[in-house]
RNA sequence: GGUCCCUUCGUCUAGCGGUCUAGGACGUCGCCCUUUCACGGCGAAAACACGGGUUCGAUUCCCGUAGGGAUCACCA
């Protein structure tokens, strides 16, 4: 690889939070510029001023934050460089590439519904490209716009998509300026790519059709074209538009509600469109190293919660104790309502290997840890109460008994001892381990019982028979 | 509607003319492991949209049809 001239860029604009789309799209221009040893840099096509917002312009640097996309260099705000933009609008002014349209809003509104009722493409007409400066009404608003070639056809050779081409005759005199004198989206991303040396611009599909308008006003200023790579959107599971329903959430909700991790997004988002072989855990390493434009897929892929679950739980189970406890404390704390102890964080530590094997998200790995820390009398849930309903009367008191006298506290030793009862009262050893366990840990379902055990000791574990004890006697 | 793009199991995909009685993963179902739930292991059902070509031979190339998607602003 070494030193190379690439340079890719993500270009949000901060209308909203960073959605699963966006981290996408961010993730291929990431790993693309990485694997060519160049530049990945972030933009922030703010421009719109009504709808753009400090929330989330933060909102978005968090999401890549959190993803671990490091971008080069400083974010460039596209709002900021406006004089930029209105300059190489005059310039093509100047030099005859643009024109002022005095048309107004209402006339192109009019123009619009005519061509919509005579079922005729909506496209402007061109009614000001070619009048003479004195026909322009003295001191109206006007716009500019670029006089685009009418004839012939354009084709770009997308790295993703093929060869598209594209008359020239379907597109129109784009509005490069607005008559308030602030430039349009068109005019900044051509203006803005070009000045940052952008090679490479990886974005959603949904601009494949504006690329043509904006290689026009490229060849109008007489700069290099960039390469082209336009990537399918994704869509929600019923194959429609991704909504908030499917999981168009910000990444925040990926992180905070959901509670995945962020490897496990960014290797679900890697796959969802590209492939490698048969690999489906894919490091950061591999993954910079074997990413290539042309492995991507060219039609849209459907969002799989699911799927995105079934890896975060392998992330889970192939990620530290301790990075876990760090992760999923915050978690337990609220559910718990109060600080952990140090005692907590070293029962905690010490049940993880078992817990994550149990868990696919933070909120499943923090509910199945809370009966660790919970103080007596812990809570009985509905199917724990049925295993005590149903359970051999007096196993529990001869367990307890029993355990009272054991001296090898250890799982091994408890699970001796449980085998020898089951084995002289002619039971199960479920039938004396699944009563023991609900009232041990409230649930029909937990790690293995006699490690829980062990781990929470043995006044603990007693106590917590006893609690039962007291309410089937009482 | 115009233009452009896409089409392998339910979903994500492998396949880049013969290796395909089409492979992997998620999901589903069954079995095993087992003190529960998971994890893990084994196995099953499940796809080349349709119709024409090209070719000795098409999942792979070409053309239609159908279906899906994107886009048609003084938004980005």
């Amino acid at each position: 690889m070494g030193a190379s001239n690439v340079v890719t860029r993500f270009a949000p604009s901060p209308t909203g939070f960073l959605h699963i789309g966006g981290a996408r799209t961010a993730l291929f221009n990431y790993l693309f510029a990485r694997h060519h040893g160049g530049q990945f840099q972030l933009r922030i096509e703010d421009t719109d001023r009504a709808r753009s917002t400090e929330p989330a312009i933060a909102a978005i640097l968090d999401g890549l934050e959190w993803l671990n996309f490091e971008w080069d260099g400083p974010v460039v705000y596209q709002f900021a460089r406006a004089a930029r933009h209105a300059e190489v609008a005059h310039q093509l002014l100047a030099n005859g590439h643009a024109y002022r349209c005095y048309a107004t809003a209402e006339e192109l509104e009019e123009m619009r519904a005519a061509q919509r009722a005579a079922k005729q493409p909506m496209r402007y007409d061109c009614r000001w490209r070619d009048r003479p400066a004195g026909d322009a009404p003295a001191g109206a608003p006007f716009v500019i716009r670029l006089k685009a070639p009418r004839d012939g056809s354009v084709t770009i050779d997308d790295l993703v998509q093929g060869p598209v081409t594209v008359a020239n005759a379907e597109l129109d005199d784009m509005v490069l300026l607005r008559s308030d004198g602030t430039p349009t989206y068109m005019l900044a991303v051509v203006v803005d790519d070009h000045d940052m040396a952008v090679t490479h611009v990886i974005r959603g599909d949904d601009h494949l059709n504006n690329a043509f308008r904006q290689l026009a006003l490229i060849h109008a200023m007489g700069w290099s074209e960039p390469a082209y790579a336009h990537i399918p959107l994704i869509h929600g599971s019923d194959g429609a538009k991704l909504s908030k329903r499917h999981g168009a959430l910000g990444v925040d909700a990926y992180r905070d509600d959901m509670g995945l991790l962020p490897e496990a997004v960014e290797n679900y988002l890697l796959r969802l469109g590209w492939g490698h072989g048969d690999d489906e855990f894919i490091s950061r390493a591999q993954a910079i190293e074997w990413f290539d434009l042309s492995g991507v897929g060219r039609g849209p892929a459907r969002f799989d919660l699911k799927k995105l679950e079934s890896v975060n739980g392998q992330y889970m189970r192939a990620t530290d104790d301790a990075r876990l406890v760090t992760l999923v404390t915050p978690r337990i704390e609220t559910a718990l309502g109060r600080n952990t102890t140090d005692a907590d964080l070293d029962i905690l530590h010490r049940s993880m290997a078992e817990l994550k094997k149990r868990a696919a998200n933070l909120n499943d790995l923090a509910t199945s840890a809370l009966f660790y820390l919970r103080t007596r009398p812990i809570p009985i849930d509905d199917g724990a109460a049925k295993l005590l309903a149903s359970a051999a009367p007096g196993v529990l008191a001869q367990a307890r008994a029993l355990f009272a006298g054991i001296n090898d506290w250890t799982a091994e030793g408890l699970e001796q001892q449980a085998r020898h009862l089951a084995e002289s009262s002619a039971l199960k050893l479920g039938q004396v381990a699944q009563p023991l366990r609900a009232a041990i840990t409230g649930s029909a379902q937990s790690p293995g019982l006699f490690d829980v055990m062990a781990l929470l000791g043995r006044d603990e574990t007693l106590g917590r028979i006893d609690d039962v004890l007291a309410t089937i006697t009482a």
